[in-house]
DNA sequence: ATTATAAACGACATTAATGTCGTTTTTCAA
DNA sequence: TTGAAAAACGACATTAATGTCGTTTATAAT
């Protein structure tokens, strides 16, 4: 089924075989997906897998930085649409992606980076620190810009309503994930986050 | 070693395992953790071990049991102080307790319930649940509280800005533990949690 | 002392996953 | 069309943890 072959082919493969464990990853998670489970998925042998992926550890990092290279919708200032409006549709966005948290990576994600708990293993794959670093750039950038455009006000530096931010929505999704959308009543909440960064951006409307 | 016994010389037993347990769980982790670490840890065989927990998710909870009960201390109001200045008060010890997470059974905690992703299992244990919910009353009862007597001027329904804090909490608490209290910045988010409820209480002073 | 009880012990069977490696199969190039 | 390269296969040895259970040992009551 498969020898001496193009890059093109093997690049497929590993596709596929990411998808397949992207499914496994959904499913079961993080910690209780094993390789063998991405195998059956993905009906492949245990000779193929490894021979794309040491193990779990590595492919699921993989897979982790092929999600984000999709996940191009990143926080650029748009043109012709207000700062404020632009927050509010992200949290939004949050907000669907949390409701159904069954459906996506996000709690595998969690588990993921929680097993890497050993400051050796954090050291070895900088790609988990710079993925949050980038995300708290991006979004003092774009706090930074509604400031300079006199659309916000700010009352904390950019980069404590970055981090803070990205907190308010990791935490919701991790009680999220242990307790069901309507125990933690993810919209309410998502109000409650609307309210603050009103308060912190100071959105002049 | 000990045979029919008093159920006094049980209990000890049993706190003596759930202490050496916590040691485990405080250095591996809930995930990386097996009954066999435990039993060395504790110094004791197998059977004794299996005669107390039948396996390693009951002990967790045993031990998640024990240590809430430890934590009295918890959110009444007390007489002749101002409510906002305990509710800064809390917001320290949160701080201190998530800046020494290496020590704490915070990560453990997460990885616990995560693990516990079949809807099966949280309902076999509805102390999981009901955690959370208690946590919320007593919150939501302090904010009231605080408003019966002038103290606040809500902005938002009170179980609401109780859920949001305790989100807020758990996602540093998360993301500290993935990148350390250095990259998150914990004291910095601390001053934005303070901000965002200031905003929310409408403390009167 | 003696003895019934049950706490503690530790060997064992079982299960499950891992990573390796010799073999088979397929493809591409000559 | 043939053969070298390597993709895919799957059996296997290894490792590690689990829960059980027959045995040993300490305790407390008589």
């Amino acid at each position: 089924m498969a020898p001496k072959v193009s890059d093109e082919y093997k690049t497929k493969k590993k596709i596929e075989l990411l998808q397949a464990a992207k499914r496994v990853f959904i499913t079961k998670g993080y910690t209780r997906a094993t390789m063998q489970d991405v195998m059956n998925e993905a009906g492949v042998s245990r000779g193929a897998l490894y021979a794309y992926f040491d193990n779990l550890e590595h492919l699921y990092l993989e897979l982790l930085q092929f999600e984000d290279q999709q996940d191009v919708q990143f926080f650029t200032p748009i043109a012709g649409e207000l700062s404020w409006q632009q927050v509010t549709k992200w949290v939004s966005k949050q907000q669907v992606e949390i409701e159904k948290i069954e459906q996506t990576l996000s709690q595998a994600n969690s588990e993921f980076f929680l097993s890497l708990r050993d400051q050796q293993k954090q050291q070895s794959y900088p790609y988990i620190t710079t993925r949050y670093e980038k995300m708290v750039d991006v979004l003092t950038a774009f706090f930074a810009h509604g400031t300079a455009t006199g659309e916000f006000k700010l009352q904390l530096p950019p980069e404590a309503i970055a981090r803070y931010l990205i907190s308010v929505i990791d935490g919701l999704m991790l009680d999220t994930a242990h307790l069901g959308a309507e125990k933690t009543k993810v919209s309410e909440q998502m109000e409650a986050l609307l309210f603050s960064l009103r308060a912190m951006l100071g959105p002049v409307q």
